[in-house]
DNA sequence: ACCTGAACACCGTTCAAGT
DNA sequence: ACCTGAACACCGTTCAAGT
């Protein structure tokens, strides 16, 4: 109810980033732009610069914010595996619920939640005995397999029955391609792009599960 | 050396779309919009329109055509899981070179040099006696992480000096993490950001693998 | 010190007009 | 039928000016 009183001090790379993270996470990375962030904030586009440098250094602070959930109120157990599992799938889940998973962010941010995360999986790669050098390895390999992959699913995240719909009319394409140039598309055409879950699910068993036959080798 | 003479019946969708995937294999998508392409064309932006819908399905054909290389005077061999190695390799490498690796294409295209890459994937898991379900998953799984990655490490792909000193510059700084709060990030600090080459075939060799061991239990 | 306002050099897309 | 030209509603960023 109060009324705007003073321009002065109102902003703060925290109010800044809080406010980019909200306008992402309901209305999407769509809906976003340096300007309508400014609108929000009922401040002209200029005066983010105050506080920012560009775009990007926004963008990695907005990142990291939204990974929060990822490692907040995470108890890791007596199976090392486990933790690392449940740890990346709740990232993939946080990438695509908060709409940063397209985000362009190139390299690490070293921000404290991403930093969190990584602390994480080398630990429990330490205490399933893999050496330094396979535990970075496991690390990079297990990282670009969920984020990436996020990458990809996240246009279709809008809603879970729009995404079902989304795949059936492509399985219904890949019915009309031609049989005598694509045989093997034609005969695996109806089971062609199961839930991007299951996909995600089973590309990060595999890849746990090889990291565990490793782990015998080089030790 | 022969000078405009008519405007009209110069463009095509063919001519509009390799004019693009030049100006992106030579520039980088950076360098690539509606309008710089309408300039390397001699034209106005607005005559693009008679030929594309909109720039989301021009994008469709320009990733499709930097997709050709893929397939392109490759040769199945008598061990299927080689094959698909090689061609997922030449996948990751055709997406990093051409500059497409960060086009936001959702979805699949259903054009010809995809649905050739998808067919010989389809054909090699066949021959190593996989299910339908399996292969299917298999195939997604694989392309998710090549696409996945490819795109994670595409805005490294300038030069691969340049790419070298950039993951130099990424692993010092994790030298001056607090190791207190992160002893396990300041333990690896000296090996995080190795080649990401490296990382994707030891992640595509791991997927390989484990997509054999599925092949025993599900026959 | 911090924000405003105007300006710059861009975008994708639409639509009436030309040929 | 195909391309042009102008217009619309946007972008990120810079810089002088205000307070």
């Amino acid at each position: 109810m109060t009324a705007i009183e003073s321009q002065r001090g109102r902003l703060s790379r925290q109010s800044i980033a809080r406010s980019a993270a909200d306008i992402i996470g309901s209305d999407g990375l769509g809906a976003f732009s340096l300007r309508s962030l400014a609108k929000t904030l009922g401040v002209d586009p200029a005066a983010i610069y105050r506080h920012y440098e560009n775009l990007d250094d926004l963008l990695r602070d907005v990142a990291d914010l939204a990974l929060a959930p990822v490692t907040e109120k995470f108890v890791t157990s007596a199976d090392p595996l486990d933790d690392v599992r449940r740890l990346l799938l709740r990232l993939r889940h946080v990438l695509l619920s908060s709409g940063v998973a397209r985000l362009n962010v190139s390299g690490p941010s070293r921000h404290s939640n991403e930093l969190q995360i990584t602390e994480v999986m080398l630990t429990s790669f330490a205490k399933l005995g893999l050496s330094s050098k396979d535990a970075v390895m496991a690390y990079h390999v297990l990282i670009e397999f969920t984020v990436g992959s996020a990458s990809l699913d996240a246009p279709l995240a809008s809603s879970p029955a729009d995404r079902r719909d989304t795949y059936k009319r492509w399985r219904t394409d890949y019915k009309t391609v031609d049989a005598e140039t694509y045989p093997a598309i034609a005969a695996h055409a109806s089971r062609l792009y199961p839930s991007s879950e299951r996909v995600f699910a089973t590309g990060l068993d595999a890849l746990l599960n090889q990291l565990l036959v490793r782990s015998h080798s080089d030790d």
